[in-house]
RNA sequence: GCCCGGGUGGUGUAGCGGCCUAUCAUUGAGCCCUGUCGAGGCUCGGACUCGGGUUCAAAUCCCGACCUGGGCGCCA
């Protein structure tokens, strides 16, 4: 590898202090500009831009000028030169170069235009997001996303749970809902995994009594919205020895530090955003009282129905923050749905509700054997197809509770983005497949 | 799955039966001016998704296909 490019720096970490010295940068050709005594040559990285400067009329320059002129936008170079503290430069100082290597000439015209002058339609983008991505807003949205991931991890790291990894190959057998993609395996027939559900409340019987997951789900439903993905990120828990109450503290706190750690970020202020951590605790109502404040609003719910989109856009416009959804009918919720004490036909279960949309779900588990067959059974699915996770249930199990929450939904609603596939680097919907 | 929209140079758009030899911006090629920072001025290049139909005349109206945006349903 050539000394340029194993020295390099990147624009940001130059400074107008460093006057004098020499550097190499390498990075895309943001922009050309070519004034009379002068030729400015912006260099793009990850960081930053740098301004390379090239004095005319230097006569052993007449070379790199003519290179700098050619060599065509987010083209890849390094450049080796010398700082100069200028305060006509953009940040304070500029780059006068020795050396340039052209590591990669771009062809043109470009697909994307990377400097936000004019804009593209978010599927131009995708078919190109390569360079899609080096645009500030796409690429401090990936930078976010992956601090919000690391924040969850430190997160469930200081409270002591134990982050694992299960099985996205599965047999028939699943918790029921949603559609499944088929796969071959070998000779039988297998599905994507819908969810981790099963496999960490099997975990429950184990003793890793707190786990947490954060994987890709698949769903094969046909819906084409702007906030589902047939291929998303879940973050999901399971606690034992605990009950849906300690799960929700967990959930809201979580959201509370995952907030804390964007609003900190500088890179934030490049998507104009006027960020703030939600107050905990956050607003809790009740199903009854979610169908009241909707029926007050002149939307009528039966209860036992789920709520719709627009139920949940009323409600969100009423609340207007973070609140969960408790004690929801046992009906529209999975079997391994905990029925409070006392009334069978509502569960100890639970939505995480941004005004927009739903961020999670989560409940109290029925952590009893026969109930568990029942409800199972009872949902019109088969419990041998459970067997496997049945078993679990029949020799110590203790009581447990947790949730899912979508990755991608915590951040759309988080950064005030309208459409999912926006904070996916590689978006799978209903049609597209590629890139 | 249902219901509405939309497909015009590389990108983003205007035009919505004859004034279209199709607008504007940006990009590309080039010229002028110029320590620029969305630089400025000028010249040139570049497009009506495809297939049928209606009409004297279709980018414009109709039908179909394909692609695409949104709302709802399903779902998280």
């Amino acid at each position: 590898m050539n000394m340029l490019i194993k020295n390099r720096k990147y624009a940001t970490e130059i400074t107008a202090d460093d006057d004098g010295e020499r550097v190499s940068i390498a990075g895309w050709v943001h922009e050309k500009r070519d004034l009379g005594g002068v030729f400015f040559l912006i260099v793009r990285d990850l960081k930053g831009v740098a301004q390379v400067t090239l004095h005319k009329g230097e006569g052993e320059q007449q070379e790199l000028l003519g290179r700098m002129k050619k060599v065509p936008r987010e083209s890849v170079v390094a450049i080796e030169g010398e700082v100069k503290s200028e305060k006509k430069a953009p940040n304070g100082y500029e780059i006068l170069p020795k050396r340039m290597e052209v590591l990669s000439e771009a062809s043109q015209v470009l697909p994307l235009d990377t400097t936000g002058k004019v804009g593209a339609e978010l599927d131009t983008r995708l078919d190109a997001r390569f360079m899609d991505l080096r645009t500030e807003r796409t690429k401090q949205i990936f930078i976010i996303r992956s601090r919000v991931l690391k924040a969850m991890r430190d997160f469930f790291d200081e409270r002591g749970f134990i982050e694992i990894n299960t099985s996205k190959i599965v047999s028939a057998a699943t918790e029921g809902g949603t559609a499944l993609f088929p796969i071959s395996y070998f000779e039988r027939e297998a599905f994507l995994n819908q969810s981790p559900q099963l496999y960490k409340q099997m975990l429950m019987a184990s003793g890793f009594d707190r786990v947490y997951e954060i994987a890709p789900i698949f769903r094969a439903e046909e819906h084409d919205t702007t906030k589902h993905l047939n291929e998303a990120t879940s973050v999901d828990i399971e606690v034992a020895f605990v009950s849906d109450d300690e799960v929700m503290k967990i959930l809201e706190e979580l959201i509370a530090f995952v907030y804390s750690k964007v609003v900190d970020y500088p890179g934030l202020a490049k998507l104009n955003l006027n960020l703030e951590v939600p107050k905990m605790p956050f607003r809790r109502i009740t199903y009854d009282e979610a169908i009241e404040l909707l029926s007050g609003a002149g939307e009528q719910i039966e209860w036992g129905e789920d709520l719709g989109t627009s139920a949940e856009h009323t409600l969100g416009g009423i609340i207007g923050e973070l609140y969960f959804i408790t004690d929801w009918p046992c009906a529209i919720k999975p079997f391994y749905a905990q029925p409070v004490a006392g009334d069978k036909d509502i569960c100890d279960a639970f939505d995480l509700m941004h005004p927009r949309l739903e961020l999670a779900s989560g409940s109290q588990r029925v952590h009893s054997y026969e109930l568990l067959k029942k409800n199972i059974e009872s949902k019109g699915l088969s419990a041998d197809n459970f067997e496997f996770y049945l078993d679990a249930f029949r020799f110590g199990m203790p009581p447990h509770a947790g949730w899912g929450l979508g990755v991608e939904r915590l951040l759309m609603s988080m950064l005030e983005i309208e459409n999912i596939r926006e904070v996916v680097l590689f978006p799978r919907d209903r049609r597209r497949l590629a890139p």
